[in-house]
Formats: C-alpha cells, structure tokens, sequence
DNA sequence: AACCCGGGGAG
DNA sequence: CTCCCAGGGTT
C-alpha cells in the first residue's frame, strides 16, 4: 500500500517508465519549444496516428515561427485540411505571430504563454513542462482519468471546474526535478495502460499506489456525466455542372461550422424538390433532372448530418460572386473541402 | 456554466 | 450504434 512518501516513490517510478517505455513520436524527438506547440495544438482531442503525418508535414512547410505566423490563410487551411477543429490553426498562427512579435520566440513564462490565443490551460502545461522543464500541470483527459483512479477522486470530469482539482493533484505530485516525463508519463500511462476500458493493470508500473486498482474499480473510474445527443440535421446536396463541365461551388460563411469552407450548393431540408427551389433562386439556375449521386451520414460533435446528394446539369450558369463559382475539377481540389464535400465530390467526379 | 467546433478509431 | 480522444473560445 502506500507508505509516507508514496509519493516520491510514485514519481520515480512514473517517470523512469515514461523514460524507458515512451512510444518514439516525431515531437519526442525536438526540444524546439514552437514545434513542441504544434504537436500539442494538432493533439488537441486528435488521435496520435492521424497527427503524425501532418505534423511532419507543418514542420517542414513551416519550419519556424516567422514562417508560419506570416503564412497566407488559405495555404495554411489547406495543410490543416482534414484534421478538424479548423478555429485551432486560425488560432495557432495569430498566437505565433503575437509571439513572435512580441518576444521573438516562446516565452518561457506560463504565464505570458498562457496568453497567447488559442493556448489554454492544457497546452499552456504541457509546452512550458515538456519544453522548459517548467513544473506546470497539463491537465487532459488522460491524467484526469489516471488520477481518478490512483487518488479515487470522484467529481464529474465532465464538468468544467473539476479540472482545477486535478491540476492541484499534479502540483502536489510532480516530479520538480522532471515535469515533462512526469506530465508526459501519466498521458502516456493513460493512452496505453489506464485505458478508459479494460486498462492494463497487471502492466501498470504505479499499480501498488492505485487506490481504483485495490478497490477493484478501475472501470467505475472515473466518473464522468452523459452529454446530451446530437439533433439530426438532413441536407440536400446538388452537384450542378455546366454544359462546358465546370462545377458549381459556394463557400460557406466565415462564422460557425465550417467557416469559409467550399461546398457544393447545399440546402438544409430532406425534401429534394424544397432544395432545388432554394438553390435555383440562391445561383439562379436553370436545372435539368436530378440523378441521385450518394447518401450518407456526417457526424460532428453536437449534430449529425445526413446528406443526400443528386448531380444535376444546368444550362443557365449564373452569376458567380466571392462566395460562389464556376470550378473544373483539377480547381476543386486546391480548395479547401471539408470531408462531407469530398464524398460528394468523390461520388459525382471521381476520386 | 453551457454551448460551439471535426474527425477517426474502438468496441 | 456509443464512447472516447494530448481542448479552447465565446457567450
């Protein structure tokens, strides 16, 4: 069980493991404090092997601060394309930039970090830990559920406020001689041995300091409230081509979901005969038939689409605007797309 | 405090 | 299907 200073034990233990077993990521091998803050930001409720490839692709494209705090938007949005969450390198490049500008380099001051837009409470711990050996908590999902069940701290981590208890939890237990694998250690404890099911206690290097594993309720732990569902929301696609083989595209606007992405014209309704009447008086069309293309399911954090897309020829073309236009489609690819136009585009062009 | 914002993998 | 994931911004 635990004796009285458990938590040097703990400590110790936890960081040789993370020392000896870490799993050999690229942003392991960087001490650069900017690349540090790209990983962090790409793994921001993003899974380790979709971040790998872009993060070895944003790092060659945009080796240094000053190189990514004065990229242009829309190649910036094209090398996030498909990551999700796209406010996160809108965000990214403004905290560069005021970085950049205002101290020439990350600042190794929590403090000040924190500041920076788009850097929370998480990334603020984890950059100024992992690059700086700075003792500051990094409090994600992983270490809440760690130290819910090594501490049995039962509140909601579902709720916002309970994160403040499992930062003072890390400051009382962290390695001040190495808080990066200390923070690095219980995330990866939690990412490949304290799963959120069936975790591997028989592997755990810090079991014998486990209050979930000596109670047997490792998979009550931890405690976390249902959010409520997603509305379903039904969309109707038209793929409109022209008789010259060029493709109708709106973007959408530059507030909410999808903000300044390009879609093929879209209407919010499950009835087809509704959605042609918006789209034709929205780009004054003037459609023939409509020939079903593909139906499918979109799912976002808080709402589910379900898409039905038609391809239709139209002889009258319009009158494109900034937020609409006529595309070939070797065009359509240099646009940024989110997934659901992809299908859509696969279904009526051709991947 | 509640809500918004993507996408992919596991079971 | 449901749940989860190296969260932050806005209101």
């Amino acid at each position: 069980m635990r004796s009285n200073d458990w938590k040097t034990k703990f400590r110790e233990v936890l960081t040789d493991w993370y020392r000896r077993e870490r799993r050999d990521l690229p942003w392991r091998r960087t001490c650069n404090p900017y690349w540090i803050w790209i990983s962090e930001v790409m793994l921001q409720q993003t899974r380790v092997d979709t971040v790998i490839p872009y993060y070895l692709r944003f790092t060659e494209r945009y080796p240094t601060m000053e190189d990514l705090a004065y990229a242009p938007e829309q190649e910036l949005m094209k090398n996030w394309e498909g990551l999700g969450y796209y406010s996160r390198v809108r965000n990214l490049q403004a905290g560069v930039r005021e970085a950049y500008e205002t101290y020439g380099e990350v600042p190794a001051d929590p403090e000040r970090f924190r500041k920076l837009k788009g850097v929370g409470p998480y990334t603020a711990g984890a950059v100024m830990s992992i690059a700086f050996g700075i003792p500051a908590p990094a409090v994600d999902g992983n270490v809440m559920r760690v130290l819910s069940r090594v501490l049995l701290i039962e509140e909601d981590i579902a709720k916002p406020k309970t994160r403040k208890i499992f930062e003072a939890a890390v400051m009382d237990l962290i390695d001040r001689d190495d808080p990066s694998s200390f923070n690095q250690g219980l995330m990866e404890l939690g990412a490949t041995v304290c799963t959120p099911t069936r975790p591997k206690c028989l592997l755990c290097p810090v079991r014998e300091w486990c209050g979930a594993y000596h109670e047997g309720r490792e998979e009550s732990l931890p405690v976390k409230s249902k959010k409520k569902k997603q509305e379903t929301v039904p969309q109707t696609v038209i793929a409109v081509k022209s008789p010259d083989g060029r493709w109708l595209l709106e973007q959408r606007p530059d507030d909410g979901l999808l903000a300044g992405m390009w879609q093929f014209p879209t209407a919010e309704t499950g009835d087809p005969a509704e959605a042609v009447r918006q789209i034709t008086e929205r780009h004054r069309l003037d459609l023939g038939p409509l020939k079903e293309a593909v139906r499918f399911k979109h799912i976002f954090t808080h709402r589910i689409w379900e898409v039905e897309a038609f391809e239709a020829t139209s002889s009258a073309v319009g009158v494109p605007s900034g937020r609409s236009g006529w595309f070939l489609p070797e065009e359509i690819n240099s646009l940024t797309l989110p997934n659901p136009t992809k299908k859509v585009r696969d279904a009526v062009i051709g991947g």
